[in-house]
DNA sequence: TGTACATCAGTGAACGCGCGTTCACTGATGTAC
DNA sequence: TGTACATCAGTGAACGCGCGTTCACTGATGTAC
């Protein structure tokens, strides 16, 4: 018999066993998503994930080093979505409406936290106890969506249009020397300043604006507010979110 | 032998079996939340504070209902805690100075959730899954702060010292009126507004602030900005609580 | 003041459940000659 | 095309550990008469 394979336009030849492996590693994730939402994150389990796979439990050791590797994983995937959300959206709107650039990536944030509270919680929660998640392998995702408002305030800087009467660099709370460096350096780290100079008020400008951002979505995701304390969530939203993008200066 | 009692000064008489469940409740409590700094909400385990106490599992419950209980006492003393030490604050701070007492209930917030950061995680990060804190026993004191810095916005509306320029009253993003009962009735439920006509763009404005500075705070104490990524958190946690401020129109 | 009784802190065993991880193994699928 | 060998998905048993909660009990402390 001829062994069935598939070859790929990429050139690639995946075996029938490559491509079932595929299936049952998407499988696991699929579940271990779906865990997480009922059970949190600090409940997920190699045995439950096992069990629903329909597979004897040592199994998965065959294609998940471990129960901290498959959370560094769902950790890697979740940056990963919801950067792709954000951008796929922020990338539809003029590149010179700075204002409505900055609005889309709080409401998109928002709605990818509405649609996956729980994913929601492992990124942006309390950090699962005993388990750090290895920087190397979340922060490149992790970055994407500040490294855009960054990008985005820096534009709207050349572009002339951040009000000047706004934020740090309106006198009040100068910039402190010693936080400058960081500033920069973490901006160019980012991306998002590639020449490196970035001023430090438009990065803290910028971070403020993002850890605001976070503040406001989180409170609504985990029902910190009180539970159905606002019968219009979306308008409060709306308000909150153009609050947000005249405190960074971006009209 | 007579019996040892003590009489207080409100009349309590309270005998020595009393005084030492006392003592064993507050070291049930004392131990409950090291285990919590160490291990996280998700893993508090009755046993373990069983162990501590020095004393066999099933004899907590002489002093706990059960683990649900448990979490819910915590989290009640979480809020007062918190909230405690913000008002303290605030209540040195000059009436008429509105900017700086927004400020410090900013800072104060912070330093409290450096202290403790795992009781920051139970009250301001994901929920337990599977658990929910009875609403009638968290939000008495989990609207302590909140309703402090509605207080202050108000007040500061009062004397003529908001900036008009500032947050949805400056004109864009008016308040939808279907937001706006509930934004007042939130209000005045939370004691900000006794005469319950708070206008909602103010409150709007003190729950933008709110979420941001939780926003801010969660970040650093969750490290979600990546460790160590700035060398003078300090530094940027003054910047920010500052332009929060100017955002709220606090000048 | 002394005695009978009630309260209640703490014991120890048990029920029934969960977990991560290792290990030697079977048997099907794929590969090289 | 056929055969020998290597790869690897999945098995089943086990290790050693954790948990919340119930229950009948002992014995000290406190109370009422």
């Amino acid at each position: 018999m001829c062994e069935e394979r598939s070859t790929w336009h990429d050139g690639t030849v995946s075996t029938p066993r490559q491509r079932a492996r595929e299936r049952t590693e998407n499988e696991i994730r699929d579940l271990a998503w779906r865990h997480l939402e009922t059970d949190g994150a600090a409940a997920l389990s190699l045995r439950a994930i096992a069990r629903d796979l329909g597979v004897v439990s040592s199994a998965i050791y065959r294609y998940v080093a471990s129960r901290d590797d498959l959370l560094t994983m769902l950790i890697e995937e979740g940056y990963a979505d919801l950067a792709d959300a954000v951008e796929a959206a922020e990338a539809a709107v003029p590149r010179d409406r700075f204002r409505d650039r900055w609005l889309t990536v709080s409401h998109e944030t928002r709605a990818w936290a509405l649609r996956r509270p729980s994913a929601w919680g492992l990124l942006y929660g309390a950090p699962v106890p005993g388990y750090e998640a290895p920087a190397e392998r979340t922060t490149p995702h992790g970055i994407r969506v500040v490294a855009l408002l960054a990008a985005i305030v820096l534009e709207a800087d050349e572009a002339d249009a951040i009000n000047p009467m706004v934020g740090p660099a309106a006198g009040r709370g100068q910039i402190p020397v010693s936080l400058q460096p960081a500033l920069s350096a973490g901006a160019a780290e980012v991306g998002a300043a590639p020449r490196g100079d970035a001023p430090a008020a438009l990065v803290a400008l910028t971070i403020t604006g993002w850890t605001s951002i976070l503040g406001a979505v989180s409170s609504e995701v985990f029902g910190q507010l009180g539970r159905d304390a606002f019968d219009d969530p979306d308008a409060l939203a709306d308000v909150t979110f153009s609050t947000l993008a005249d405190a960074v200066g971006l009209s």
